[in-house]
RNA sequence: GGUUCCGUAGCUCAGCUGGAUAGAGCAACAGAUUUCUAAUCUGUGGGUCUAGGGUUCGAAUCCCUACGGGACUACCA
């Protein structure tokens, strides 16, 4: 039971006993007295004044007495204004304190038994992985693991983008101006090299289009005459037709791509419990059009082509398949959702995508509704914020676009040339440093962009790089890395820490603020899984290493000659430091021993 | 036209299931190392929480309107 569940049921009884009315003690609101006032819960006395009959003070004070009188746990109290401040005994405190340090699970919330597919990443064959493909990894994957740390079985998915006009724009430049170039013997990595291609497809495209114009013909026309692109339609019919040469092109290119991408992958330390490609799946879904038109949920036009009306519910008239009986974006998606619903048992299903498809996702639901499927109301599309630049979104065509791969490596030298200038590290291998490296480098990044809350636009500017000082993932990591710097020290002293034995002792006022922030920890979990927000957690290990480190400034551990005193201090900055591993780990970042 | 998200310090962001005097970091300035890691800590300055109305004992938080910014509304994916 949390202190604040503990004051809201003893209040209950204390109103009951003054003023005869039974009140839910769930009703009653009890927050962490705000650090201005004396006390550590604080009971807001206002709504309780038309039992009371009587003001705000008088009605505080009573409650405050009768809680002082009957409840051995509360020593003391103060009202300010409408506000029951409650102190805590320090019997109290360290109850709690043995409570939370000899929990081995301590904020692992209790399974719900529930799975949660999370899809995230989907990337596109086509260009290799920038900023805003990061903001998704990290989001898709910290949220995993959250559902995850809350209770929940998660499987962890993405959608590969692997099929379609796009790709055999890529294929149709390789062949043109490609000379047979090869990850190996270009020394690209290959969706970097699968990326310039597309690139370079639409320098031809555009070139061809500029000729058109020039001999007379209308924008709009030239953009569907240039031969280039009639060229990778008829290779997407190839493609779709079986053509051996197209598909082993498409195979080659495509491994190129994975190869790339995992590499990527493997640096943000990001995997997939199952990975699903589009050519799998692009046909799917065309039996729930038919099973819509029975249903009489779709409508056929004059012209072939299948909608759905929704304009009874706000919005348009969406196309679900074409006039040539082919099947669009949406149909899949349909498709797809029906599947993974029905062969994993599914309680949820939580999509990872951008804003930008905040529409698409409410027409996904909203015909999944009528179709009949009871789980609709179980998918929730994840939406979050694009990342911006100073001066806008990023553009290809102007070349501001943040590549993934060169951001992790200028992150990685960052991190190194902050390490070397400290000189602490000087007794490490090259092995153990370039893993630090790696470690800090990424914190920053990964901490960087979870911290911010993922409905809203980030900004990232390039010429500033990512911050180690301040709320950042490098300073909770030299907080960890200083406190097990001091256990290290404790342990060559041979101390051994033992929680569970520990005696009552004597605690500071930082001492329990520290045990109140901890205690926090498996609600806090509970919050972000709930709001789907790992910016919660984020935060939170912000709070409690920075009230840590106020804490390490001003009381001498090791120096402590009490022995019991020494004991609770070691125990108490073990679990901080267990605490902030796991608040991380949620965020996929490692903390380091030293640095 | 419709749908939807956002607007808090010079900048980047917390706070938003209504509670006390709206908080951090960065930047600026002034300090703290014989001491467990200075990637740290302490202090100073910095606010019409876009605006106006409403609900309430109480609103940055909830509701309405306006303004400003973004995204979407393709027989693209």
């Amino acid at each position: 039971m949390t202190p604040e569940m503990f004051i809201a049921a003893k209040a209950a009884q204390a109103i009951k006993a003054l003023y005869g009315a039974e009140v839910e003690a769930s009703t009653l609101q009890v927050s962490v007295t705000r650090k201005e006032f004396e006390g550590d819960f604080t009971l807001v006395v206002f709504p309780l004044l038309r039992m009371s009959h009587s003001t705000p003070e008088n009605t505080g004070n009573a409650i405050g007495q009768w809680l002082k009188d009957n409840v051995p746990e509360i020593s003391d109290f103060n009202c300010v204004k409408g506000f029951l401040n409650l102190l805590f005994s320090n019997v109290y405190w360290n109850g709690l304190f043995k409570e939370i340090t000899t929990d081995p699970s301590f904020g692992n919330l209790p399974s719900t038994g529930k799975n949660i597919m999370v899809e995230f990443s989907s990337p596109n064959t086509n260009k290799p992985l920038h900023l805003g493909h990061i903001r998704n990894n990290l989001l898709g994957d910290s949220v995993s693991k959250l559902l995850k740390a809350a209770g929940n079985n998660v499987i962890k998915t993405t959608l590969v983008n692997d099929r379609g006009i796009h790709i055999c724009k890529s294929m149709l430049a390789w062949q043109k101006v490609g000379e047979g170039a090869t990850p190996a013997s270009s020394g690209k990595k290959g969706d970097h090299l699968v990326g310039d291609m597309y690139v370079a497809f639409n320098d031809i495209y555009k070139k061809e289009v500029d000729e058109l114009i020039a001999g007379g013909m209308s924008e709009d026309e030239a953009k569907k005459e240039a031969p280039s692109l009639k060229e990778a339609h008829l290779m997407l019919q190839k493609w779709e037709a079986g053509d051996k040469d197209v598909r082993d092109l498409w195979a080659t290119m495509n491994g190129w791509v994975f190869e790339g991408f995992d590499q990527t992958y493997a640096a943000l330390g990001i995997d997939f419990d199952k990975v699903y490609y589009e050519h799998d799946t692009y046909l799917l879904g065309k039996e729930l059009v038919q099973e819509g038109l029975r249903k009489g949920v779709f409508v056929t036009d004059p012209d072939g082509s299948v909608w759905c009306d929704l304009t009874g519910d706000g919005l348009d008239r969406k196309i679900v398949q074409r006039s040539d009986g082919t099947s669009v974006y949406i149909t899949q998606d349909l498709g797809t959702a029906e599947k993974r619903f029905s062969e994993n048992s599914l309680d949820s299903h939580i999509y990872v995508v951008g804003n930008e498809q905040d529409y698409h996702f409410q027409v996904l639901k909203l015909i999944l509704g009528k179709l009949g499927f009871a789980w609709a109301d179980d998918i929730f599309h994840l939406s979050y914020g694009m990342v911006e630049l100073p001066e806008g979104k990023m553009k290809s065509r102007e070349g501001t676009v943040v590549d993934a791969d060169d951001l992790i490596q200028k992150m990685y030298e960052e991190a190194k040339a902050t390490s070397e200038e400290s000189g602490k590290l000087a007794d490490m291998t090259d092995e153990e440093k370039d893993k630090l490296y790696h470690m800090i480098g990424l914190g920053a990044l990964k901490y960087f962009i979870i911290k911010v809350d993922p409905k809203k636009t980030m900004l990232f500017n390039p010429k500033e790089s990512i911050d180690f000082n301040g709320n950042t993932g490098p300073f909770i990591q030299y907080t960890h890395a200083r406190i097990r710097s001091i256990l290290r020290k404790a342990q060559d002293k041979g101390i051994c820490l033992d929680a569970a034995g520990l005696p009552e002792v004597a605690l500071s006022a930082k001492e329990i603020r520290l045990i109140k922030i901890l205690n926090t920890y498996p609600s806090k979990v509970g919050e972000a899984a709930a709001a789907l927000s790992p910016a919660v957690i984020a935060n939170y290990a912000y709070d409690l290493a920075k009230e840590f480190n106020q804490y390490y400034h001003d009381t001498p551990i090791l120096k402590e000659e009490n022995a019991d005193t020494l004991m609770m201090r070691l125990v108490l900055i073990d679990a901080i430091s267990a605490v902030l591993r796991k608040a991380m780990a949620i965020l996929g970042i490692e903390l380091p021993e030293r640095m």
